[in-house]
Parts: structure tokens; C-alpha cells; sequence
DNA sequence: GTCGTGACTAGCC
DNA sequence: CGGCTAGCCACGA
């Protein structure tokens, strides 16, 4: 398993990521140092070798939206639920509030 | 070495 | 609000 140096930085902040909050792709790249990165993000959470293990689904877009999941969004809002987040027209509700800055 | 592409963002209408 | 557009970087084929 190779994982590039933008992998290991993405995952090792994902789980930083308390319960109960999110964040979003713009902050993750930022949180990497490379602001403009955001789709490498994407790409690397698809790719999801360890999708059980981190907290991938707490990665949302921007404006709130849900964005993707590789098992559905779906399935992504409930693990959202799960953790106490409420998802309304796939959007998250109280979005700013529960975004986390790291 | 070059080309295509992505779980996106910001800006404009 | 919403939909559309251009821009962005690293990685894999």
C-alpha cells in the first residue's frame, strides 16, 4: 500500500476531527498547506483504503452540501445522523456551527 | 513526456 | 435561490 504524502496528511487530520462535527474540503487542503488541493482530496477519499477507519464522511463541500460518498450519500447522511448532525435536503443543518477549524 | 480527470470552489447571471 | 463556467493541482495511464 503506497500512499502519497497528501494521503497521509488527509488522514491523519481526518481524525482529528472531534464526533459531532465536520468539515469541508476547502479547509482539509488549507490544513495541508496546499489551499488549492482540494481535489486531490477528493480523489483520495474516494479512493478510501481505509473508509472504516476514518472519518471520511464528516468531509462535506463548502456551501454545506452533502457533496459524495463512495457508498452513496446516502449512506453518508446517515453516518452523519449517527453522529448528531442534522442533514436537510441533503445540506447540513447548523453547517458554520458544527464545522470544524483546525 | 503528455493527457485526462476528479467526493470541488468561487464568481457571475 | 439555482444553474452554468472556468480554474486548479497532483496522480495515474
Amino acid at each position: 500500500m503506497k500512499l502519497t504524502k497528501l494521503q497521509k496528511k488527509i488522514y491523519n487530520l481526518l481524525i482529528k476531527i472531534p464526533e459531532g462535527k465536520i468539515t469541508n474540503y476547502k479547509l482539509l487542503a488549507k490544513a495541508i498547506g496546499k489551499p488549492k488541493n482540494w481535489r486531490e482530496i477528493g480523489k483520495i477519499l474516494n479512493q478510501n483504503p481505509f473508509s472504516e477507519k476514518y472519518h471520511c464522511y464528516k468531509v462535506v463541500k463548502s456551501d454545506g452540501k452533502i457533496g459524495g460518498y463512495k457508498f452513496g450519500i446516502k449512506k453518508k447522511i446517515t453516518l452523519l445522523k449517527k453522529d448528531g448532525i442534522i442533514i436537510i435536503n441533503n445540506r447540513v443543518k447548523n453547517f458554520s456551527k458544527i464545522l470544524f477549524r483546525f
